[in-house]
DNA sequence: CTCTCATATGAGAAACGATACCAATTAGGG
DNA sequence: CCCTAATTGGTATCGTTTCTCATATGAGAG
């Protein structure tokens, strides 16, 4: 039975979203690889990010209105992605939600889970405004 | 001074989203426009329900993944899209998650805003996977 | 070590949602 | 009833992602 093979394109992407601190997406994650296996097509990234993500080893973050980024980090956390540079950078609640099934009104679904996500300014944005007035 | 005409276009366009009780996404509301007026453009539909958000009179939904869907309800609500027939839905927390900004580790950001999207199984999906099991 | 073949790759086309462009039309003030 | 700037319809283009398919390759069998 043969199934799952370890390539070594499988391999540079697992490895260039371990080494990001970012949250790339998945263009950022092509860019990184391409330099030292420039025959590596953006296809084989988003197979393999995909395939990652099935497997539990790298987390998909969506975002509203842009390309999903990826996170090394597997333990839940939440993300901020700054309105003006669409970097991600992880957010922790100190005081986690708690969204109990009966602080839902769900007019008969049958909720599964929910997703958070954060707008705001990043540091560096924050700095390059108070600079020049854009 | 010549701004903001009133267009039978964005007429049909502002009732289509009224009369929808079902959060109608930008094809949805093309498709319950065209009948009535064959002439419509896609992009005279994407152009007005853009209009009508930035004018405050309909409430744009956005989605993880999929295109935006559009709301006659202005009041702040949630929203739940079911996962298999992607429709969406309004829901409501009986006790509103407080998010202040003391309870977020923010890492240098200033937080503007939030967005907390639900997923779950309509009751319609429901019913049809007790049926047939698939 | 080689053969085999199902799985994965690379390159490009296509899907999909949305926006940009531009010539033609039209709302609505004068 | 004009005039003209705003809007429209049609199409091209964009950004992100998936699909297709011929070629290449990992890894188990011999």
């Amino acid at each position: 039975m043969k199934e799952k093979r370890q390539t070594i394109q499988k391999g540079l992407i697992w490895e260039a979203v371990s080494e990001a601190d970012n949250h790339p997406n998945a263009e950022q994650i092509y860019d990184m690889i391409v330099s030292k296996h420039p025959s590596i097509s953006r296809a084989t990234v988003y197979r393999n990010l995909n395939m990652l993500v099935d497997e539990g080893q790298v987390k998909r973050v969506r975002v509203l209105g842009g390309p999903d980024h990826f996170d090394r980090t597997l333990g839940k956390h939440y993300h901020i992605q700054c309105t003006h540079c669409k970097q991600v950078s992880d957010i922790e609640l100190l005081e986690d939600v708690i969204l109990s099934s009966d602080n839902i009104a769900t007019h008969g679904y049958k909720v599964e889970s929910y997703e958070l996500v954060f707008n705001g300014i990043c540091p560096d944005c924050q700095k390059k405004y108070a600079a020049n007035t854009q």
